[in-house]
DNA sequence: AAAAAAT
C-alpha cells in the first residue's frame, strides 16, 4: 500500500506528461547560451544560468535542450514552482489538483522564459510526454486577471480532441484561480448555433481549432484586444504549408495587431529543418529551445519491426491481422492499445476485421461525427476500451498515460512524395505515433508491420533519421518470439 | 491522404 503510493508520487511528481524517471537525470543538460534575435548584437548573449545542486552545466555537445534567449533578461532555471512568482491558488492547483511536486526539466527552462518581463515570444521543442502542456497552461493562467472579463489568453491546437484535452487540463491547474475558458471547436450539425446568434465570448480563456476561432473573431464574438498571451500546440504542424500555416498566420497576425502585440508560444515534439527555419522568422526576437533530432527517442518505449510479407510472394494484408491478433492476446492484458492506420477506410475495415474475429477494438477517424467521436475517446479514457484503431487524428498529443503498446499498420508517409512515386517516410509523425505511449516516464512498445519490401525500406529510413536502429522480431508465429519482445520492453 | 471547417 504504502509502496504503491510511493509510485504513484514519483510518477506524477514532474508535470502531467513527464517522462522523467530516474531522480538523478541530469536536469543541468540545458546549454548554455547564444543569442538568437539578434545576431549582430552579440554582445546581447547571456548566459543561462542553471541553479543546480547537482553540478555545473554539463557539455553542450551532449545536452538535450538547446536554449537560446534573445536580448538582455537573464533567466534561472525553476528549481521549484515556488521559484516562479505563481499565485498560491495555482501553487495549490499544481500540488493539489494535479499532485506535482516539482518542475520538469522543459518546465524549469521555459517557464521562467515565459512569465519573467518583458514576456518574450518562446519557440520550444521538446521530448513526447516531457511535460509540454504544463509550461503553456501555466503560461495562460498566469498571465490572466481573474477580476477582468473577456479572453485574455488563447491557444489554438490542430484537432478538437486536442482542444478538449488541453482545456481539461487548463481546468483542473486553474481550479482555484477562478478562472474561466471555453472551447471553441466544431459542434454536430443538430446542435450547431450560427455566429450570429452566438453570445460573445466572455471567457478568460479560448482554447480551439483554427476554422472555429476564425469564424469567431469574423462575426466579432470573440474580442481579442486584451490578449496576452497566444499559443500554438503542435506548433510545427500548425505553421507547416501542408497543414495549417495559412490559418496560423492569419490569427497571428490578427491578434498581435488587435492586442497591440502579445506574446507567442509555439511549442511540439518536433520541428523539422524546414518549419524551424520558417518559425525563427515568426518569432524573431523571441526565446528558442531546441532538441537534437538525433536526441529526440524516448529511451523507455521499444521499437520493434515485424515482417509481415513473404519473400516472392504478392503482399497479403491477412498476415498483420494475424500478427496484430498475437500482439494483442499479450497486449491486451497489461495495458492499453493504439493502433495507427493510414486512411479513413482502413481504420473501418480493420476494425470490423478484428471485431468479426473476436477481439474487441473501436475506431475513431475524421469521417466520424463529433458526438461519437466524444464517445469513443471518451470511453477510451475511462478504460472501458482496450484497443483503439486511429488515424493520424490521434497521432499528435492525445494523452492517455495507461497506454503502453502502439502497432503502426501502417507507416506515415509524406504525401507529396506519394504522389511522386517515390514514397518517404513522414517522420515528425513517426516519433509523434511513438510519444502515445512510454508517458509519464513509464515503459511502452510499439510495433511496426511491414507488409512490403517498400515498408520495409521507409522504416529504414526513420531509423537512419533519428540514427536509432530497431530490431526485428523474428519467428512471429511462435507464441514466444512476440512475448519475449513485449517483456523485453519492460511491459509484463 | 490525414487533419479543420460551417468560407
Amino acid at each position: 500500500m504504502a509502496e504503491s503510493a510511493k509510485t504513484e508520487e514519483k510518477r506524477r511528481a514532474w508535470g502531467d506528461e513527464e517522462p522523467e524517471t530516474e531522480e538523478d537525470s541530469p536536469s543541468a543538460d540545458v546549454a548554455p547560451v547564444v543569442d538568437a534575435g539578434e545576431a549582430s548584437e552579440l554582445k546581447k548573449i547571456e548566459e543561462l544560468s542553471i541553479t543546480e545542486k547537482k553540478g555545473p552545466l554539463s557539455d553542450p555537445e551532449e545536452s538535450e535542450i538547446q536554449a537560446v534567449t534573445s536580448g538582455n533578461t537573464v533567466y534561472e532555471a525553476a528549481v521549484k514552482f515556488e521559484d516562479l512568482s505563481l499565485s498560491k491558488e495555482l501553487i495549490k492547483g499544481l500540488y493539489v489538483e494535479m499532485g506535482f511536486t516539482r518542475p520538469s526539466k522543459i518546465q524549469a527552462v521555459s517557464l521562467p522564459m515565459i512569465l519573467t518581463p518583458p514576456y518574450k515570444d518562446l519557440v520550444a521543442q521538446a521530448h513526447n510526454g516531457s511535460g509540454k502542456t504544463t509550461c503553456f497552461v501555466l503560461g495562460m493562467l498566469s498571465r490572466v486577471d481573474p477580476t477582468k472579463e473577456g479572453p485574455q489568453a488563447m491557444c489554438i491546437c490542430p484537432t478538437r480532441e486536442l482542444a478538449q484535452q488541453n482545456q481539461a487540463v487548463l481546468m483542473r491547474m486553474g481550479k482555484y484561480t477562478g478562472i474561466t475558458s471555453m472551447c471553441a471547436i466544431p459542434t454536430d450539425s443538430a446542435s450547431y448555433v450560427p455566429m450570429y446568434k452566438r453570445p460573445e465570448v466572455k471567457e478568460h480563456v479560448v482554447i480551439g481549432t483554427p476554422g472555429t476561432i476564425k469564424k469567431l473573431m469574423t462575426a466579432k464574438k470573440l474580442r481579442t484586444w486584451n490578449i496576452k498571451i497566444l499559443v500554438f500546440d503542435e506548433a510545427d504542424h500548425m505553421l507547416a504549408e501542408d497543414g495549417f500555416k495559412d490559418d496560423s498566420q492569419r490569427i497571428m497576425k490578427d491578434i498581435r495587431r488587435e492586442s497591440g502585440g502579445c506574446q507567442v508560444l509555439l511549442f511540439s515534439a518536433t520541428f523539422n529543418e524546414t518549419v524551424k527555419s520558417f518559425v525563427s522568422n515568426v518569432v524573431s526576437d523571441g526565446n528558442q529551445i531546441f532538441v537534437k533530432k538525433e536526441e529526440l527517442t524516448l529511451e523507455k518505449v521499444k521499437q520493434y519491426k515485424v515482417q509481415c510479407y513473404r519473400e516472392r510472394e504478392r503482399p497479403n494484408e491477412r498476415l498483420k491481422i494475424e500478427v496484430i491478433k498475437k500482439i494483442l492476446e499479450f497486449g491486451e492484458k497489461i495495458g492499453q492499445t493504439i493502433i495507427f492506420v493510414r486512411t479513413k477506410e482502413s481504420a473501418r475495415n480493420l476494425h470490423k476485421q478484428l471485431s468479426n474475429e473476436g477481439y474487441e477494438c473501436t475506431s475513431i477517424q475524421g469521417a466520424l461525427n463529433t458526438e461519437d467521436r466524444d464517445k469513443i475517446i471518451k470511453e477510451f479514457k475511462d478504460g472501458l476500451t482496450q484497443v483503439l484503431i486511429t488515424t493520424d487524428l490521434l497521432a499528435r498529443g492525445f494523452d492517455q498515460e495507461q497506454v503502453n503498446l502502439v502497432i503502426n499498420n501502417d507507416l506515415p508517409v509524406v504525401y507529396e512524395s506519394l504522389k511522386r512515386g517515390s514514397p518517404e517516410p513522414d517522420c515528425e509523425v513517426y516519433l509523434h505515433r511513438v510519444g502515445r505511449t512510454g508517458r509519464f516516464g513509464r515503459n511502452g512498445a510499439v510495433f511496426n508491420l511491414l507488409g512490403s519490401r517498400e515498408e520495409e525500406a521507409l522504416l529504414e529510413m526513420i531509423e537512419h533519421h533519428f540514427q536509432h536502429s530497431i530490431p526485428k522480431v523474428d519467428n512471429w508465429e511462435d507464441d514466444k518470439s512476440i512475448a519475449k519482445a513485449i517483456q523485453d520492453a519492460g511491459l509484463k
